[in-house]
DNA sequence: CGTGTTTGACCTGCGC
DNA sequence: GCGCAGGTCAAACACG
């Protein structure tokens, strides 16, 4: 029993990763989209896009109904009860415990009432003393609000484009690095406590590196949620991994790391200090900064132990992933790009402005992969497949190879000192 | 006038 | 306690 929950662990954290892996494709497609667009005006209609079919379920008459928080996938149902007044200091429901698969989510309610102001930390509470002493029940959310994401990406623009709504509300310079860091918070939601900090790499200044913080508390938009759900896709992997199978192997303090093969973008997750971080490589062209610290890298930890998988690349899995990606392509008339690290010298220059409907186009695509039932169907089969057949390897080398060059769309950033 | 950015001050944790 | 560094606040400002 208990092995077998192990193993199907970790085919979920498997399966989870290279849903991870799609998402990030997915985003990485938008974002070249956006790049092509680089007019601001197509970016303006986040809320209209993909108008067949998918406004009347999230976006009801424009009102933010906090109908839950995007999680990563798997059995997410929409539970749209409780209306919970959203007007401004509904502290009702804070990042609560998203259906985190874990071993032990059997706490269900943890939310008592104690109406102490820990839970919306962000709006102005300093009045009170903030940070109070806080049990071990809400170490889930805590660790989940700890938990970052980063990703880097080529990008000229001062930021990626992400669907999101962010105001600044910060910036300093960092300690190593000539470039600053500027600070972000969500705005598409009173309260909403996400964060994220975008720096640019000191090496090279044309890596962008987003760091998301948090999960999101209201709907988002199809375009946000490409990478809203990657990121927290990728933060609930690094938690889950970290929890389930780091009891012996990563120990928080000690500084692990780990490449995860089952995609081109690596996905580096380092449980090192203060905040466990998993980052997203989109850029294919790995600095050295990567691998200067290769203190323990050891390929996927939280996978189920050394069962013997027999490799079988008839797994039904790579052939959704990349019938997915031909889709994708073929719906933005883009393809991957399948080499670019010689152009990580001269980053490319941004295309002439097409259409703006490719952009609704690839918010609609996005939208029906993310809640396409064929690939929600898709997905289980592959699961099953997995779990029936017992050969869980997906070595599906997605080829992610593109960059992730944009413009700024809907605030303008001009405060980074680019040239220096 | 509402909204978002700028930017110096402020806060907090940490190491000495 | 002090200094530093990361992070946040908020008044002032810019912009539509
Ligand atoms: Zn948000």
């Amino acid at each position: 029993m208990n092995a077998e929950n192990q193993k199907l662990r970790g085919m979920l954290n498997q399966v989870t990763n290279n849903y991870s892996s799609l998402q990030m494709h997915l985003v990485t497609l938008m974002q070249q989209q956006s790049q092509q667009n680089r007019g601001a005006e197509s970016l303006q209609e986040h809320g209209t896009v993909g108008g067949k079919s998918d406004e009347k379920k999230h976006e009801v008459a424009g009102a933010v109904v906090p109908r839950q928080f995007i999680d990563l996938g798997p059995t997410a149902t929409a539970d749209t009860d409780e209306p919970s007044q959203s007007s401004s200091e509904e502290r009702t429901r804070d990042l609560s415990g998203s259906p985190q698969n874990h071993q032990e989510n059997g706490k269900g309610a943890g939310r008592e009432e104690s109406p102490e102001s820990e839970t919306q930390g962000w709006v102005q509470n300093k009045a009170s003393k903030l940070s109070p002493p806080k049990t071990i029940d809400q170490s889930a959310e805590a660790t989940m609000r700890k938990a970052r994401v980063s990703v880097r990406a080529r990008s000229e623009a001062p930021m990626i484009t992400d669907g999101c709504q962010w105001r600044k509300y910060g910036q300093k310079m960092a300690k190593g690095n000539p470039c600053p860091r500027a600070y972000y918070r969500c705005t598409m939601a009173v309260g909403c406590p996400v964060r994220k900090q975008v720096q640019r790499c000191a090496e090279d200044r044309t890596i962008l590196i987003t760091t998301y913080e948090g999960t999101h508390n209201h709907p988002l938009p199809p375009a946000a949620m490409a990478m809203a759900s990657t990121t927290s896709a990728a933060a609930n992997m690094l938690l889950s991994g970290s929890m389930s199978s780091a009891d012996g192997l990563m120990n928080p303090n000690f500084l692990a790391r780990t490449i995860l093969p089952c995609s081109s973008n690596m996905a580096t997750i380092s449980a090192s200090a203060p905040f466990p971080t998993v980052t997203l490589d989109l850029t294919h062209t790995p600095s050295p900064l990567q691998f200067q610290r290769p203190t323990s890298q050891f390929p996927v930890p939280f996978a189920a132990p050394a069962q013997s998988f027999p490799s079988a690349q008839t797994s039904p899995l790579p052939q959704v992933f990349s019938q997915a990606l031909y889709n994708q392509s073929k719906f933005s008339g883009l393809q991957l790009s399948q080499d670019m690290e010689s152009a990580h010298q001269a980053p490319p220059i941004l295309q002439q402005p097409q259409p703006a409907s490719l952009a609704d186009t690839v918010s609609a695509a996005t939208a029906a992969i993310t809640a396409d039932p064929n690939f929600t169907a898709a997905l289980a089969a592959a699961i099953t497949s997995i779990i029936g057949g017992g050969s869980a390897h997906p070595n599906t080398t997605i080829n992610s190879t593109a960059n992730a060059t944009n413009s700024s769309n809907t605030n303008k950033i001009s405060s980074f000192p680019t040239g220096n």
